[in-house]
RNA sequence: GGGGAGGUACCGAAGCGGUCAAACGGGGCAGACUGUAAAUCUGUUGGCAAAAGCCUUCGUAGGUUCGAGUCCUGCCCUCCCCA
């Protein structure tokens, strides 16, 4: 038996966009599999892909069993769903490296031991089966009419770009890895995204129609954030898991900056804690909201299960130190690797130690000797504005001069352009 | 193939042959206010220069002119209508 009513938990969560008849009713009654397919076409998950690995943990504690199909060969074909234009195709290498590294992310959310859930990549049953054994298995039972009624093929037949006979035939691809799955591990449930749903469908078609199998399936709503943009995406680019690509404090950063407006919604969508928990932060939030409780338990919670609680300190150290009211003199007690530390992700130039004994004037150091600014009047204005730091020291003055003796440890100055953009300069 | 419209800065969009580094809106950046928020208000938004000024920019290559984003010609590209 379920440990709970998982449709109920998503429906709280907001993570219930649509669901095919009687799939509540057997997920209360049986312990049941279902999968949810993730593209391979980087070797990171980012943020946005947390929705999906959210829904398949709940999915996992809720007594089912998940399955992670990596889109090996549905990645080489090409979703047309949501998407204006074809896509470029990735090659086997790319694929197989992308594979790894996923998993070794999402395990830091479902439990893969014991057979308790599976990563699978559907270019191990597709790589060897035959075009014309394909077309004859599964081909035969859809109708081109059915096709195209999918909204995502629909869309790009009115298009400019129209759409090509492979990406064209990506559903049933979808359609047959949920038969493969349904049929080789008792799959039968499919969840993913909203964009997903004609996918889903055909492959719950096919399966009645070739299999005359029952299956379901499920989808979450697209996340958007308050301001109407798409969640997941900083001016920088995608928040990715992987802390090569963002660092953990980025990561935190990220997430805590989290809209007022949005913290409810996300919190329910990140958090595994209990919904009554969750409910209490929520109230404290209202009551509060300058406290930000909801934007730092998100941030602390998923930056714990990305990458750690050490990283999350060090996220939280940095945070201090550069919004609190870090000064000159905590600055300077820094040591050198806690600096190191904390000032990882931040764009770092170096300058010759002889050049900085001589003085510098501030201007020609950050646009000529380094390219903290791209050219001179963008630093002189800021400092017009009054929104250049040197060592968390407001300066204005084009005139200054930088000198040894400004550094921070002998080693580092720390450049503050505005409120929020750190660069350090060191001297080798 | 025929006819029409158009290509201006990050985007949208103005731009009588001189006073155009180019109106206006959006976006970006910064300041104030705040909660490292939202909203609001203010400033700023090609390069060099403290400034006067100089340099590079209006699809592209030429031309007319004392002077061209603005006029002429060739070329490239985009959109619309007809066949």
């Amino acid at each position: 038996m379920p440990n709970f009513n998982y449709i109920e938990e998503l429906r709280w969560r907001g993570l219930l966009h649509d669901i095919t008849p009687n799939a509540e009713e057997i997920l209360t009654k049986e312990n049941s599999t279902g999968y949810l397919g993730i593209d391979p076409t980087a070797d990171s998950l980012h943020i946005g892909h947390l929705v999906g690995v959210m829904i398949m943990k709940h999915f996992q504690r809720a007594g089912h069993k998940p399955i992670i199909v990596v889109g090996g060969a549905t990645g080489m074909i090409g979703d047309p769903s949501g998407k204006s234009e074809e896509r470029n195709l990735l090659d086997e290498n790319t694929l197989r490296h992308n594979q790894e590294a996923l998993k070794k992310q999402i395990s830091r959310f479902i439990d893969f031991s014991d057979d308790k859930a599976l990563l699978v990549n559907n270019y191990d049953w597709t790589k060897d089966y035959s075009f014309l054994h394909f077309i004859r298995d599964y081909g035969k039972h859809l109708t081109i009419s059915y096709m195209m009624s999918k909204d995502s093929v629909k869309q790009r037949l009115n298009s400019q770009a129209g759409i090509s006979f492979t990406e064209f035939t990506y559903q049933l691809l979808q359609g047959y890895d949920f038969c493969h799955l349904f049929d080789k591990h008792k799959c039968k449930f499919q969840l993913g995204g909203s964009d997903q749903w004609g996918n889903i469908t055909t492959g719950i078609e096919l399966i009645r129609r070739k299999l005359g199998g029952e299956a379901y399936g499920i989808t979450v709503p697209l996340i958007t954030k308050s301001d109407g943009k798409k969640f997941g995406k900083s001016e920088k680019g995608n928040i990715w898991l992987d802390a090569e690509k963002t660092s953990p404090y980025e990561f935190y950063q990220f997430l805590l900056n989290t809209a007022d407006e949005d913290a409810e919604r996300f919190i329910k969508i990140f958090s595994i804690r209990p919904l009554d928990e969750l409910q209490n932060l929520i109230d404290e939030h209202k009551k509060e909201p300058h406290k930000r409780i909801l934007q730092k338990t998100l941030a602390e919670e998923l930056t714990i299960a990305v990458h750690g609680e050490n990283e999350l300190k060090n996220a939280i150290d940095a945070s201090n130190i550069l919004f609190g009211n870090g000064t000159k003199e905590t600055l300077s007690k820094l040591n050198e690797k806690t600096f190191m530390q904390i000032f990882e992700a931040v764009p770092n130039f170096s300058i010759d130690k002889k050049t900085l004994e001589k003085g510098v004037n501030i201007v020609d150091l950050l646009s000529e000797h380094t390219k903290i600014f791209s050219s001179k009047g963008e630093c002189r204005r800021l400092m017009k504005e009054n929104g250049l730091s040197v060592n968390q020291e407001k300066n204005n003055n084009p005139e200054a001069i930088i000198t040894n003796t400004d550094l921070i440890n002998n080693k580092f100055i720390l450049i503050k352009k505005g409120k929020k953009n750190y660069s350090y300069i060191s001297v080798k």
